[in-house]
DNA sequence: TTGTACGCGTTATCAT
DNA sequence: ATGATAACGCGTACAA
């Protein structure tokens, strides 16, 4: 067993309420008597037992996170940094890699303040909502739209933004990279924002400009990279890249290949992460960038937590960082 | 507010302790009462509270998993499957993405039943080590030999049994690709397997043997294997891969340069996941199966938990699964 | 400034 | 078969 409060007030002859009150620093206890229990505290390794507190404070600073799909990568990151934020207000993040219904009755029993979900479907989430969650709950990422309190990003907007801005520096001729399956539902909403800006701006859309990668890794963008190269007449002034592991292969068979980006052909790629690091060109990039979509999300499970309200969903928009893979076309092709 | 045990027992008409009884399925309730009991409880959507339970039993039947490099996907499915077998013992995982030191102390505070510690190098374990931890604490894949309770796999003896298998077919130019870069040191533990090994038998090893990846990634297998196949005269009549997306990679390449497996080339490939699903050919693996780790790991964090004594480290001995990308080899070259 | 007593939700022990 | 009550470790209102 651990050391309790009644161990340490034993050792420093006092009561086990002083030393309750010495240790959460109320100003009701004498400077000395403090620093002498804390020292006691320490010398024997004191872990406050949070069981305990958080049965009689009915708050465990605790946050859980439903992480279904722990062997994606994709919003790893995102989590990190939210773990981050989330400590500095003392809070403690636990994860659950259970299936979201039993994930949120565990959740439920270890009484978390709030649960953050993680990219589910709709079917999953509407299978849970029969449990009536004592705790608040927020989701990340869903992929259909919903009505349950949830904060996402704009994917659709996202690629729009870089079409237009494309198309503003004078392209007219698009090509957009992404994995166009049916079960990549965040991807199909990127290749949506795609056509839809496109045909807003009147400009034609072929097979040689839709290029279904077949698959989300480095490899898969390298590949249909080398494909796409491989054409007598390049068919676009630009591309647009749905992910940043394509990316990373487009740019290497770019490189492998000595097609000179901006000169030869624009880039743009969507992206969270800005950290296209050890890479031989900073590439412009548009998407939420994801320090702001965690920030977001912190401030939302704070508020959530202390009115026990949920203001409904959030959609954030994106935003075009520009570095040196974007350059003016002035091509004859210009309708 | 949740619900309560006193709400149910209002509801019924009976003493709260009743409820208790009944819930837990005592014999000491008679079959009608724990019915009504039993349903009330559903009806209200009754969570029992973790929290108060574990204060009373000092067991919380939770397991807390330390997994700071949440970015990494290599053990992922490893802890699915752990998290899956301790369900059926009625057993919740919970996973903190924190560092070592401070998970250790938030699973403390929170009463878990033992920890499981991921893939830590010796720096951290050793700065964790003057917490003493009052819960029980067991490492997997550490990355020095340790004094501390540890499951680990034998990855040199993994390559080793891999050189001895082609020895033993009449191969004696092995190739070994792999990343030997400073940090990866599991990646190194099977470099030196494969030094080991090849010594042994007194075959020769030179750089047109050692080919090192620069990366983890199926891109990097696909890249060092095309340069492998481009020399005018291959220098080996066999391949020892050191991970499961080297692998894939290597397979690419050998399939985009016609280079027949097994007829031109054998290949081996170590691997834990056994699962090369949409590939070309199945190839000959070793390794220890990541069910035969989980399971041992999950007897273990059990043996731990009901005996409170941990015996010292167990190192996992890893298995050839023959598949059809060996074949012997009648060459000349043959000592 | 410090100590006493109660309550949080549950289980377990003892009476009834 | 059921109910009353103590205990788990902690925080806090109130008494000293």
């Amino acid at each position: 067993m651990g050391i309790t409060i009644k161990d340490i007030a034993k050792q420093a002859g006092v009561s086990y309420s002083t030393v309750s009150k010495a240790l959460r620093n109320s100003p009701l206890v004498k400077e000395p008597t403090k620093k002498k229990i804390i020292r006691i505290a320490e010398q024997l390794g004191y872990q406050p037992n949070i069981v305990a507190r958080s049965l009689v404070q009915k708050k465990s600073y605790t946050v859980g996170v439903v992480w279904p799909t722990i062997e994606r990568v994709a919003p790893s990151k995102l989590i990190t940094i939210i773990n981050e934020q989330l400590e500095e207000h003392s809070y403690t993040t636990l994860l659950s890699i259970n299936k979201l219904e039993s994930a949120i009755k565990t959740f439920n029993r270890l009484q978390v303040d709030a649960i953050l979900v993680f990219g589910e479907n709709k079917d999953e989430i509407d299978k849970s909502k029969h449990i009536n969650s004592t705790v608040p709950i927020l989701y990340y990422g869903i992929k259909e739209d919903s009505v349950y309190p949830t904060i996402d990003v704009n994917r659709r907007l996202a690629i729009k933004l870089a079409v237009d801005y494309l198309f503003k520096i004078g392209h007219r001729n698009i090509a957009f990279f992404g994995d166009l399956s049916e079960t990549e539902s965040l991807q199909k909403q990127k290749y949506l924002g795609y056509k839809e800006a496109m045909e807003e701006r009147n400009l034609s859309i072929n097979n040689q400009l839709i290029i279904p990668t077949n698959g989300l890794e480095l490899y898969d963008g390298y590949l249909a990279a080398k494909s796409f190269f491989s054409n007598k007449k390049i068919p676009a002034t630009a591309i647009i890249s749905g992910s940043y592991d394509l990316t990373r292969g487009i740019l290497r068979a770019t490189t492998e290949l000595k097609v000179q980006i901006p000169e030869k052909i624009s880039l743009i790629s969507y992206d969270n992460i800005q950290q296209f690091e050890n890479i031989e060109i900073q590439p412009t990039t548009v998407g939420v960038p994801i320090n702001r979509i965690a920030k977001r999300i912190t401030e939302t499970l704070l508020e959530i937590i202390s009115s026990e309200e949920l203001n409904n969903s959030i959609i954030l928009d994106p935003e075009l960082s520009l570095f040196d893979s974007c350059k003016e076309n002035t091509e004859e092709s210009q309708v």
